[in-house]
DNA sequence: ACCTGAACACCGTTCAAGT
DNA sequence: ACCTGAACACCGTTCAAGT
């Protein structure tokens, strides 16, 4: 049963009942798309979503538990679209490879960074999502790590991952609004730098080193140390 | 100087000119931290504290910029309290302690989560905050890093602690409102696992494992893989 | 200057009804 | 069943005015 057979049926049926028929689940999640495409995605908002698909606010509720849940559900098709399963056999690179799908399909959503720390999220992710944990835990076992040690690699990955997304999703709106440091400003403003020698030799040069994008590099050093902390663990 | 001391000052004051004297910075912050103390941090807006300090909500806007800026007046307020300054000469354990106190002192203010991802938020730290990164940089400098490769070293550390505290503030509520998966039931809900055999094996063991504090363990592999990383870049 | 009530432009969610 | 308007209980922020 698709969720799309729902739609074709209900012209058929409409006939009986005089109703409008926007009521799919596959409708609410295109509709909330549509929203966070044209508008952007603070701009989804339960009561802006029943809007666009022409029902009243209170309809929604019948297809949708909450605003979570319908993020969550957002999320979950989105990763079915993204998350490649084409993983290495190398069991270290498809560590490395997995991070790095989930990353980047969470990366190409900004508004990800708000649904990512909802109340048991791990828990409520579909199948493409969890078989990138599967992934990550199974590549830690054949390296040599027991099951424990895999998911404790898994987290420790996740927590590194979230971060990465949630500051990068912050810190890319500030061009758009706020007017730029004035040139030759201090980026640490307010800060005596004498006692900091380090911050002051970097100065304005900040902004520009933390724009690179480092988490490719940085994650394969976080796999690297993770996986010989394992194994001098065990010996 | 209390708070209340304030109230009964006025009387005094009130002759004069007939105005509530309540709007000192320090006094803000204090009504604040009440309001967090009492009646916890979701419960901090804009409306509840002018409330709390006896003012129209519109004062408020004469002393603090916006909500955020309250948020990280509270927070640097915290970080000067909260953040040790003795830190080990050895540049690798300094790393290492500098992260761990980031991260205690953020750990123990779950608001503090809300405030993490906020506009140049590195920016409008104060001195305590900014000192340990620098104590980030200078280790790594003195490993033998390049200032790009400390800055490097100190965002990846910052994006793990960051993503740390973000989950665990939104993973701790959880046992609070939500009653708990039922006994038997599967952790990974409409999830065949049939193809994922490791998450099969570890099944309901999922929330115990993940409950457990792998912060520093995991952080200690972060930094050796790092340096390790920096140093074979060097050679 | 410093402070104010009232208003603006929203939120998520629930209730008691309607068809 | 399915859908609804209206209301509840809030938000952050701004304006034109008061003293």
């Amino acid at each position: 049963m698709r969720d799309d057979d729902c739609v074709s049926t209900s012209p058929a049926s409409r006939g009986r009942i005089g109703r409008p028929p926007v009521t799919t689940r596959a409708q609410i999640l295109a509709a909330a798309r549509r929203i966070i495409d044209r508008d952007g995605w603070e701009k989804l908002t339960v009561r802006r979503l029943a809007a666009e698909l022409g029902i009243g606010g209170t309809t929604l509720y019948h297809h949708v538990r909450d605003r979570e849940d319908l993020l969550i559900q957002l999320l979950n098709e989105h990763a079915k679209r993204t998350l490649s399963v084409e993983l290495p056999a190398e069991p270290r690179d498809r560590i490395v490879a997995a991070a790095v799908a989930i990353h980047d399909s969470l990366a190409a959503w900004p508004w990800a960074a708000e649904v990512l720390t909802s109340d048991g999220f791990l828990g409520r992710l579909g199948e493409p999502a969890v078989s990138m944990v599967e992934a990550i835990v199974a590549g830690a076992v054949e390296c040599g790590c027991t099951v424990e040690q895999g998911v404790d690699i898994f987290r420790n990955i996740w927590y590194y991952t979230a971060g990465e997304i949630l500051v990068r999703a912050h810190s890319g709106q500030r061009r758009a609004d706020r007017p730029r440091v004035a040139v030759g400003d201090t980026f640490f403003r307010g800060v005596d730098l004498s006692r900091l020698p380090r911050l002051a030799a970097i100065g304005d040069r900040w902004p520009t080193l933390a724009a690179r994008d480092i988490y490719a590099q940085g994650l394969r050093a976080f796999v690297n140390g993770l996986l010989d902390q394992a194994r001098s663990a065990a010996r």
